[in-house]
RNA sequence: GGCCCCAUGGUCAAGCGGCUAAGACGGCGCCCUCUCAAGGCGCAAUCACGAGUUCGAUUCUCGUUGGGGUCACCA
């Protein structure tokens, strides 16, 4: 049988991490056995509507590189693809328990239910509901629904037992009946409940394989007790370990927890604005509870056809990770060294332009830039000395290893500049006659190349030598600034 | 708090009874080098603890500790 995945985010107009990774796994698990992969929008909390939220997921998914086979903007055998609009169909499900005893209308009021917890918390007892429509008489039934009494329908969970079930990340895992609680299938309102719809769904829909996060590790039970109530095939579970975000509490202390908006940015939009690929992204968080193995063991950079290929359930870890910002640093690094000069200019051009670079210094800026950014918003920051000749300190001037002295450059910048004045403005001819003219003076290079670069620039750290400094300064830029340099060493 | 799950360096992690316990990020050092990167080489750093089982435990069992999750008419 094919396998069929499913990724049922709720439209919240935000999409996290952890759910995006989920939705990779899901896609991978689907896609590396030639499965099918389904898009479902779970809509039912009508209180949490958000306009355009849809658009937000398929624009995620799009950006991320995973497409579903079906879903509601491209239909498929098994719609509707949007919990809303497969209202109809769930009620008549819980009727169908309700009548052979698996599931009861309960006429509690919120107020009671309220009570309920109330009294739960301050004697610290159980939590969750008494039961107590579990058994009304047919009379107060039929009484509470001709007076038009709103009521939700039930779930009957076993109460003695205990269940067990398999998951394919966890094994075994075993829960005692009691522990269950009678959950409710539909609504007041009338639209069935997350979990309900979650199991009406993906029986009707064929999934075969239900891959979530492990905080649903514990409430399977009433997810299996609600199949074996229609007779259905449990479905293969693949749990997933959570994703932890670092951070220091108020007393200083490192502390790790569930991902979250106080770790900074979880949104995947968040990290794509900051300037993370979303290529390199998506390769990060596959590794992010899952390793390769085989022909893949120890690889760090992965195709999504890659993944595909060598993603493996086996492969998948217990425990939670922590989201690394550093490791995902380094990750777009290497995926802007792998760009295409294509690709390269198409991300760099807006930060180009701040500098009005010209297009041929788009080579150059190129190979300067590739290795030194791990994101195409820093290239700001590395070009920021060709805006304007900083106020910078004549101590610049001196530095130890290039044996560069204030007096010494002094020299090198008189000597330099009418050699720079004649010369062919391009890199070799530059580099070779600083070379010369520093063997002409039987000094190292450095004594030139040094307080030449930092005249120019105006800054200690440049992306290039000072040969590329001036070549993107231009000759009569660079040698305004040489000699106002030069002027600033002599009037100290 | 009850229940469930987890536990290898700072982080991601390989390991599935016998290894000098991989690899990557980060850190540090060296080399290369006209600054900074990139690249090359190297170093430091891990089996939470205690009992078992076994000829032998990182690996199996139990307990302790620690961490996480979950206890809605949210999804």
């Amino acid at each position: 049988m094919k396998i069929r995945t499913r990724f049922a985010p709720s439209p919240t107009g935000f999409m996290h991490v952890g759910n995006l990774r989920t939705a990779l796994y899901e896609y991978l698990t689907a896609r590396h056995e030639d499965g099918t992969f389904v898009l479902r929008i779970e809509d039912t909390d009508q209180e949490r509507f958000v306009e355009g939220a849809t658009d937000v997921i398929y624009n995620t998914l799009k950006l991320a590189g995973i497409t579903h086979d079906e879903g509601p903007d491209i239909g498929g055998d098994f719609g509707p693809y949007v919990q809303s609009e497969r209202k109809d169909m769930y009620k008549p499900y819980a009727e169908q328990l309700v009548k052979e005893g698996k599931a009861y209308y309960c006429f509690c009021t919120k107020e009671r239910l309220d009570s309920l917890k109330d009294k739960a918390k301050e004697s610290g007892e159980i939590v969750g509901y008494d039961r107590h429509c579990r058994n009304l008489s047919q009379e107060e039934i039929d009484k509470n629904l001709a007076d038009k009494v709103p009521y939700v329908i039930r779930q009957k969970s076993p109460i003695e037992g205990e269940s067990t079930y398999h998951d394919c990340v966890y094994g075994d895992i075993t829960i005692k009946n009691e522990e269950l609680d009678d959950q409710v299938l539909i609504k007041a309102d009338g639209f069935p409940t997350y979990n309900f719809a979650n199991v009406i769904d993906d029986h009707t829909m064929g999934i075969t394989h239900v891959v979530r996060g492990s905080e649903y590790l514990s409430s399977t039970p009433k997810y299996n007790a609600l199949y074996d109530s229609f007779g259905w095939d449990i479905p293969t579970y693949i749990h997933l370990p959570l994703i932890m975000g670092k951070s220091v509490d108020e007393n200083g202390e490192t502390v790790v927890s569930k991902l979250s908006k106080r770790h900074g940015s979880t949104g995947f939009f968040d990290l794509v604005n900051e300037g993370y690929l979303p290529e390199a992204i998506m390769n990060y968080i596959a590794l992010l509870g899952w390793a390769p193995a085989g022909e893949f063991e120890n690889r760090e950079i992965f195709s999504m056809d890659e993944l595909i290929k060598a993603f493996d359930i086996n492969g998948i870890s217990k425990s939670p990770s922590v989201f690394d910002y550093d490791k995902l640093e380094w990750v777009n690094g290497e995926y802007i060294k792998l760009m295409s000069s294509e690709d390269f200019l198409k991300n760099a051009k807006p930060y180009y332009d701040e500098f009005g670079i010209t297009p041929d210094h788009y080579e150059l800026l190129e190979e300067l830039m590739k290795p030194r950014i791990t994101r195409f918003t820093q290239i700001t920051e590395k070009l920021s000395f060709m805006n304007e000749l900083a106020n910078y300190d004549l101590s610049l001037f001196e530095h130890k290893k290039s044996k560069s002295t204030i007096e010494s450059s002094i020299d090198a910048i008189e000597a330099a500049i009418p050699v720079l004045e004649n010369v062919e403005w391009n890199r070799e001819a530059i580099t070779e006659a600083i070379t010369s003219l520093a063997e002409s003076k039987e000094v190292k290079k450095t004594v030139i190349m040094w307080p030449v670069r930092i005249a120019a620039a105006g800054v200690a750290v440049t992306p290039g030598g000072v040969s590329e400094v001036l070549i993107l300064l231009g000759k009569e830029e660079s040698l305004r600034r040489i000699k106002i340099g030069l002027e600033r060493l002599r009037g100290k």
